[in-house]
DNA sequence: TAGGGTACTTACTCTGAAGTAAGTTTTTGA
DNA sequence: TCAAAAACTTACTTCAGAGTAAGTACCCTA
């Protein structure tokens, strides 16, 4: 069953669902750790040519405060970081193929 | 047809969404014109009461800007004028509601 | 002719997100 | 013993988006 929303409380939602996403970066990251993928701190970096070091990392730790990125650490030197997605994190997927659809609909 | 996505690009395009949304009024305002309703201006800043009259016509513009609301000038003493959504703003309404879905669950 | 209601504009300040650039920690191997 | 690689941290600056507060145009009615 769906709850029951005002134009206040849905649209609420909404924006705590948009603050999750808002950075400058993190849709970039997220579209590169979807289905399933595994990265390192430096595979991140590469990809993602524009970034510096600290927005990467503040964009990463707020995404995994929110529960969409994992973080495992290997004890190794030079150390090893990897970063991938929850599950809930992955069936974000299908909610952001939805925008885009919308999206490519426009008349 | 579906086109091909690569990480970068997916993310541009759901930024280009996001950018339509991120104002910090749009949504309130989209979610008291979802469902074909028509509003008034002064009935809007009675709905949205934070709202100050100067956000409400910058968000609106860009709304509509955006193609996605409308507006409709009737030439009376008092002046009167209409917001209401296109076609495909509402179709932004399921969407918003995939994004509803998932954050509720979170587990 | 003065006031009132509706829908805007304009000028200013403030704040927080993002950018820049440099420094830090850790341990191995030459 | 010192450089090197990976993953961060810290201090400072910049700027666009949001807030505040006041003003404007319109034209009817009393």
């Amino acid at each position: 069953m769906t709850k029951k929303w005002t134009p206040a409380s849905a649209a609420d939602g909404v924006e705590q669902v948009l603050k999750i996403l808002e950075g400058k970066w993190k849709l970039v990251i997220l579209f590169h750790l979807f289905g399933g993928q595994v990265k390192r701190f430096s595979e991140l970096e590469k990809a993602i040519p524009a970034i510096t070091q600290k927005m990467l990392i503040q964009q990463l730790r707020q995404l995994e405060a929110d529960g969409i990125v994992t973080r495992t650490i290997y004890h190794q030197v030079p150390p090893k970081v990897e970063y991938s997605l929850t599950d809930w994190g992955q069936e974000l997927c299908p909610a952001l193929d939805a925008l885009l659809k919308w999206a490519e609909n426009k008349k």
